[in-house]
DNA sequence: CGAGGCTGGTTCAATTTCGAACAATCCTAG
DNA sequence: CTAGGATTGTTCGAAATTGAACCAGCCTCG
């Protein structure tokens, strides 16, 4: 490693470390989970994630612009995985009311029965991997910190584009 | 919600609601840091990753199958993006000696300077966004978190494939 | 009103990722 | 020594994701 301050330019090590463990731990979750749903289940984790959103909502149904941020993804995307999932009848688009521009999409009968076909496999995974519902302290901790991620997030997307450095 | 009975079908609403938060926050993370990159570097995050292992590793190189291991990610997507890198004067292959199968990747000057440029940027976006170098309770927390999801994992893929449900 | 700006969704080309198939090399047991 | 199995890296086609461009409907302020 070239120039040896640890100041400002590099990470302290053990810092740098848990980031680091961060990205595989996280990519190797979501790379576990998705495999497992599309093996046993024939979906994506994406499109699962569709699923439970809407199952979620009121009447199981969303806009898509709240599906798009719910899933942290772009709209497009939103429209592609719409598109197959409707194909697969899982999903269909209604008319939003209110709103001419907007569309629902609704969970069909379907859809529901493949989500709760789905669930337990993943939700068993989620426990055994992530987060077991009877360890109360690391939920607590970790809701903290997410909280706090949660927070910085906001407030870099608030503030106006930072070009501090090159 | 359909049914009822949160025993075994569903997760307990805290630690549903906790795991939803972590898919969105490790996205959210990801796009940040991904879009930084691109705006100010002209590299993906990806990129960024295989040039900070490869500075990591000795010789400033590292095998393609470790670098995949590293990134996790598959071997074909390391391929291409190494191929895009070498494109760019950021990295070069060489044989490997001892194993004629293997090849090398070794970081250019050019790849170190790309580096070194692009570090600051990012490694205070992770200061700011995940881990501030000052709070070592959380960093403590973390790492144990991060400890026990890599232990389940590594459990999970040293067990043959379950097939637990239909 | 009604012109401008904002928001919701889709389309499109480009990029990236993935897994399966493959060839080459290594390694180990017999 | 050698045959069979594992490992390494690439190629290939298919799928997914992205951002920008775009249209349509909303909204507000003059």
């Amino acid at each position: 490693m070239g120039a040896g301050d640890f100041e400002s330019r590099w990470l302290r090590p053990d810092v740098n470390a848990v980031w680091t463990r961060f990205l595989q731990v996280t990519h190797r979750l979501e790379h576990h989970i998705d495999r497992r749903l599309q093996v046993n289940h024939g979906i994506t984790h994406t499109q699962y994630e569709i699923l439970v959103r809407l199952a979620d909502g009121e009447e199981q149904a969303m806009r898509m612009s709240d599906l798009a941020d719910s899933i942290v993804t772009a709209k497009s995307a939103v429209t592609y995985q719409v598109n197959k999932l409707s194909e697969m009848g899982l999903v269909e688009r209604h008319k939003c009311d209110r709103d001419n521009r907007g569309t629902w999409v609704k969970l069909t009968p379907a859809g529901l029965e493949r989500l709760e076909q789905a669930a337990p496999c993943i939700l068993s995974l989620v426990r055994e991997l992530f987060l077991d519902d009877l360890n109360c302290d690391q939920s607590a901790e970790l809701d903290k910190l997410l909280g706090t991620w949660s927070d910085n997030l906001d407030e870099h997307d608030r503030n106006p584009v930072h070009r501090p450095d090159h």
